[in-house]
Order: C-alpha cells, then sequence, then structure tokens
DNA sequence: TATGAATGAGAATTCATTCAT
DNA sequence: TATGAATGAATTCTCATTCAT
C-alpha cells in the first residue's frame, strides 16, 4: 500500500507549497534543493513527482490557472445585487493583491521559457474567459472590462515593482468608487438624475484630470 | 582621459547589444558565453568590461534609466501645441512598445534580484519623473498621470503575455483620442461648449461603459 | 522446507525472466527499476529476494553455470555414437548460440566488476569441465578441445559483434563437417583408407588454406 | 591565445590517456570525475573536450579505430618473406594481448550502448579490412584468414576472462608454428615433399587431434 | 510478502570566473 | 586588451536502497 493515497491531491499540495518561492525566486533563479527545502521533502522526493524542474513550471501553471478560475467563479455566484458585486470584485483584489503579483511572476517565466506558445493559449484563454465574467456580472461591456482589466494589472504590478508609487489598497478603493458611480449611477438614469450625473463627471474631469485650465489653449 | 571615455562609451555599446538578449531570456536565464557571444566577444572580454554577472545586472539598469529619461525628456522638447504633444506622446509608446516590454522585464530581474532595495529607489525615482513630466506637458493632474501611467504599462504588459488579447497600437490609439477629447476638448470649455462635452461623456459612458441599461436597477 | 525451497525457486524464475535484459545492457547499465520492471515485480519484492544489486550479478552467474553445465551433460547422455554426438554438439551450439553471447556479456561484467577473483575460478573451472567432457564424448585430445574451445567462442563473440561478417550458423555447419571428417574419418584408419585421408587432408589445405602457391617461395 | 596549439591533437592526448581505465570498468562503471582524475584534469576541461560521456565511448571508439588500422598497416609493410611475416604476425599479437583485450571490451561498450548501428559498420569494416590484409599478405585464402581472426578473438577473450585456462603467449607460439608448416611448408611442395608434408599433417591429427584410436568405431 | 513512496549520496553536466598567453 | 582554455563549486537529475503500510 502506497503512503499518499492520492498521488494528484499531494502533488498540488507540493505546487501551493513552494508557489511563493518559486514565483519570487523565479524559475532559473530557484534551485530544486531550494524548493525541496521549501517543500520538507527530499530532493528524490520531489522528482518522484515532478519529473523535471521545467515540469514544475509547467504545472504550477496549470495549477494556477485552475485555481484562479475556479476561485473566481465560486466569487460571485451568490451575490445578487450590482453594488455589492462590485464591492465585493474591489474586495478580491485587495486580498489577492499579493497572489496576483505571484502569478504575474509565473506568466512571466512561462513567458521566457515556454518555447512552444502553450502558455500563451492558456493566459489569453484566461484574460477572455476573466473580462467575459467581468461583462456579464458587473454589466459593463467586454471592451471596457478589457480596459478595466489591463488596468487592474498595471496596478498590481506597479504595487510590486514601485510600492511607494501609490497605495494599492487606495487605487483599488477610487476604482471601486468611480466604477459605482458610473455603473450604478448611470443604471437607467433619466431626467433629472441624468443631468446630474453629467455635472458629477464633468466636475470630476475638470478637477482630476485636467491640471491647469489657464494654460491649455 | 579620452581612454576612459571611449572605455565607458564601448562599455554602454556592449550593453545595448545584449539588452534583449538579456531581458528576454532573463539574469538567471542567460549565461556569460550567451552574452559574450551575443555581443561577438569573448568570455575573456566580456569579464574585462564587466567584473561580474551581476555588475551587468546594475549597469544595465542603470543606462536604460538614463536613456529613458533622456530620450522622454528629448521628446517633447519643441513641441509647442498640447494636442501634437499627446499626439507624440502616443506615437513614443507605439514605438517604443517593445523596448518598454524589455525594460519591464529587466525591472523584473532587478525586484527578484537585488537585495538591497537599491533598484526600488530608482524605480520609484522614474515613476515619478514620468509622472511628473507627463502632469507639465500634457497639462494632466499627477494623479491623473499616475493613473495614466498604471494603465500604460498594463498595456504594455498584455502587449507582451497576451499579444492576442488586443491590439497594442489600437489601444494606444483609443488612448490618445480619450485624452485628446478629454484635455484638449474640456480646456477653457464654458458656457455651451461645457455643454456639449457633458453630453459626450455621458453618451460615452452609455454606449462604451454599460452593458445593459435594462438589467441593472 | 516447502517454503524455502519454493523461495528458490522463485528466485531463479525471476533470474531467468531478467537474464537477456540483465546481460544485454550490462550490470552497470541496468538500474534496479528496469530489472523489476521486466519481471513485473515492485522494486521492493526485488530486494526481498535480492539483497543488493551485486547480489543480482553473483546470482545470475551462479545460476547460469549451473544450468550450463547441466544443460550439457543431459545433453549427450543417451548418445552413443560419436557422429552423432559430433551433430548433436552442432546443434546444440547453434541453438544456444544467442544464450552464449549473453553469457559472455554477463561474464565480462564479472570480470569487471568482481574483485575477488572469485568469478575467475568458476570460469576456469568451467572452461575445463566444458572442455573435458568434450574430450572424453568426442573422442579428442583435451589440447584439441581447448582449441575448439576457444574457436566458437570467437565464433560467437563475431556473431554478437560483427554479425554480418559471417552466418554463425553456416560457420558451425563447416566446422561439423571437418570434425566428422577429422574425427571419423581417421578412427581407425589403416593402410589405404589413411591414404585417402592424407590426399583429402593435404588437398583441403592447398585448396582452402593457402592463397597462391605460385608466391610462396 | 590558446594555451592548447591543437585542440584535437590534446583530445586524442585525452582518450589514450584513460583508454585503459574506460575500458577496464566499462562506459556505465566509470564516472566522469574519475576519468578527469586519470587524466589529471578537471571535470570542466573534460567536458571542454567532451561534450558527454557519451561522446568519449564514440570518439574512443573511433580513435582506436583509426590508430588500429594504422598500426597493422605499417606493420608488416617493409617484410618481404612470408616466413618472417608471420613470425612478425604472431609477435604483434602477442605484444598487443592486452590491448586487444582493452578494444574487444570497447567494442562490447559500443554494442551495447550505440542504438544507431553504427559501430556495427565500423567493425565489420575494421574485420574485413584485417582479414583481407592477412590473406593478403600470409598468402592464406579470406575464408582461412576469417577462421584465424576468429580463434585469435576467441584467445584474446579467454587470456582476459580465464587466464589461467591457458598461456595466451603459448597458444601464439603454437598457431604460429602451424601456420609456417602449413603455409611455408606447403608452399610449391611436389612430389616427395609433398608426401612428406601429408604425412605429417596425418600424424599430427592422430596424436594431438584423436584421442583415443580404439574407442571410435 | 508485496508495494511503491521516500531518501540522499552520488552521477552527469553547467557555468561564473580565473588566468596564461 | 583580447582570447578561450581551465577550474571546480553548484546544479539538475539518477538510482540503489530503505521503510511505512
Amino acid at each position: 500500500m502506497p503512503k499518499i493515497v492520492d498521488r494528484d491531491e499531494y502533488r498540488k499540495e507540493l505546487l501551493e507549497k513552494c508557489f511563493t518561492l518559486f514565483t519570487r525566486k523565479g524559475y532559473s533563479g530557484v534551485t530544486m534543493r531550494e524548493i525541496a527545502g521549501e517543500i520538507d521533502v527530499s530532493t528524490g522526493t520531489l522528482y518522484h513527482y515532478f519529473p523535471t524542474k521545467e515540469s514544475i513550471l509547467e504545472q504550477m501553471f496549470a495549477y494556477v490557472q485552475e485555481t484562479n478560475v475556479r476561485d473566481y467563479l465560486s466569487l460571485t455566484e451568490h451575490v445578487e445585487s450590482i453594488e455589492e458585486r462590485i464591492e465585493l470584485f474591489g474586495e478580491t483584489w485587495k486580498k489577492y493583491g499579493e497572489y496576483y503579483q505571484n502569478v504575474f511572476l509565473l506568466a512571466v517565466d512561462m513567458f521566457r521559457n515556454d518555447g512552444s506558445g502553450y502558455y500563451e493559449k492558456i493566459l489569453n484563454g484566461f484574460s477572455e474567459h476573466y473580462t467575459h465574467a467581468m461583462s456579464e456580472r458587473l454589466n459593463i461591456t467586454p471592451q471596457f472590462a478589457k480596459t478595466l482589466f489591463v488596468y487592474l494589472m498595471g496596478l498590481v504590478l506597479h504595487a510590486m515593482l514601485t510600492p511607494k508609487f501609490f497605495s494599492y489598497e487606495d487605487q483599488i478603493d477610487v476604482l471601486i468608487q468611480m466604477l459605482k458611480a458610473a455603473i450604478v449611477g448611470s443604471a437607467g438614469a433619466e431626467g433629472s438624475r441624468a443631468d446630474v450625473m453629467k455635472e458629477k463627471i464633468y466636475n470630476f474631469i475638470i478637477h482630476n484630470v485636467i491640471r491647469d485650465n489657464a494654460v491649455t489653449s
């Protein structure tokens, strides 16, 4: 009788245990010994579950993809109101900020090391899938969902590379406020409500986007 | 004197020659031999100009920073009109898209390998410097410049990792259009012109952001 | 009692099952896992019967020696006529050609890996034993039996290493013909029969050994 | 300027230095460290000249083949009389006995490890070439040259595996005597000389091949 | 007994770095 | 300065062997 009941389950456990080390140091930057040490396993055992170092990269990527999508789908499953969904959306990005950084680092390693272009399809599929879900659940156009997604990625990146450039959490909050204003506020806006909204947006631009009205000509 | 200048100049030449290889394969992923091969120099010569592999990373980073800033500053130097500046801004991001990808990859390597936190200061300084320049030259608030910068980084990233997710160049174009509309359009807008702008923005949101007005409540 | 017999029997069965793999890949070239796989047994079970890899080599060698001798002895047990014995002798070498190749490969591994010189005694004993039996049963001098044995080994070797150099089976046939001619033909040859034989041999040499009578001086 | 003037020459020097160790321990039995140690070189240097362990096997084989053939061709180049050639032939086999053992061990490793069948062609070519040369120089038929070659290989083998089975050198001597008797003795034998020879051969068989004239029937 | 997961010493191989020329 | 051969520590990976089940 084998010690491990579910080999596949255990493999995922191992992946999870070394996820942060692996992504932070990078595929080429970690050694198998380091990984084994992190997992508290001998190198022999590590190779028992992953035939090569490269396979760890691949399986890590596959595992993250799987988990990621599943997590997101389960996220807003039982939430009905758009407003709450937006808030939950923000909470999630706040909560998983550091995790997304690591996922992103992993993607960079896939980009650098996967010659087959396999990862690209997966990543593209994930992006499309994710933005599609955003579009549906947050009641925004697919195009805008993409813009949002791009911006969020930029945010995660900056939070990682230049943590003092801004506060990641604050930026998420601002974004959530704007989304609520635009999406909830504009919904079914008619008559005077629409006018109020127009005014708000105009003022927002005047005060928050344009620097100096006098200079521009 | 002249020797030192030459030597330094030559070192930069070497850095430039291996920049793409270095960033694409990554610090831990390239070997000194590969780098020497790319530059068409023996490993001995390579070591003559860079005492260690790590020094290549550092000097590459310093070189990029220097060049980058200089490039940007020289870019809009003699352009007066805001509209033209915005356009030039767009052209630059289109032209240097791939270069920015590599710079970004380099930053990831600095992030992963620099224990001293030195790179972080540099990167932060650069971000602040760049957004400050954007703010001044494009007549936008520092806050919005940051937002823009974040978005652009997300754009570059996606163009690299998921090139099929969207067309980088098209996205830049869309962004430029919006910037022109918001910045130039709103400049000194008064009376009826302001009303027209409000209407435009409102319609933009209704048609391009909100997916389905009926569903939202 | 019965268990021990069974266990021993089973061990021999295992040896037989992996004999070809073991000899063809070589002691240092096979892994315990490969051997276990060939036998259709887990490595644990393999170690249950053979405490070390080296013990497989030793026991394989002992097993082959035992079997080999037993086989040969049983071979000509009930054959009376010399002529038939010679023919049977030829048949055996034809039949076991490939097997002898493997035995030989095994001997090479013993030669390479046995530091104690134990194998040498066994091998020498076997050679002596075998040539002695040949001498007795084929009615040839021990010296000629050795010559024959040496030649047969060379034949097996060549058939293995350079199969296109000649046809192993044909060479055995030729050898058998010559043996019959020399041994049976000369037996008790007297008077005119001896003369006929002399003539035959002389002609054989002239036609089959000497290449060109004119050139030699 | 590189330290080593002739890279190829140096590579052969390395091959020669580790030839015995490599063949005696066998391809799978030696480690790269051992080989490097034998050559008095670091493992790094070893890999500088041989990209893989397998390449050592291949190049060793190629080197031996080359050397071997060259050696043999130069051997009897300036010897005119057949008798002297036969004697020189014997001397060579005596002198190179141990070397041939190693060559043979090398061939076994090629047999075991070369999947492409490349070695087989080479080995066959060598055998044909060698026997052809023997045929020409010793004035024997190609067929008999093959028989001789096979026998000699068997001799080398036995001398290696069962050194106490006989004295390799004595056996070579006996062979040389027989060759001289058969080849030189029969040359241009006519009339009474031929009769003398016939008698000799007949007696040789009666006394040296047949064990017991009474038993045979 | 039988299994195959676990172990870690050791094997092949790589690579930053040094150094003689 | 330039070269590339030489080095050996470190890396990936293998494999005989152990051991819990």
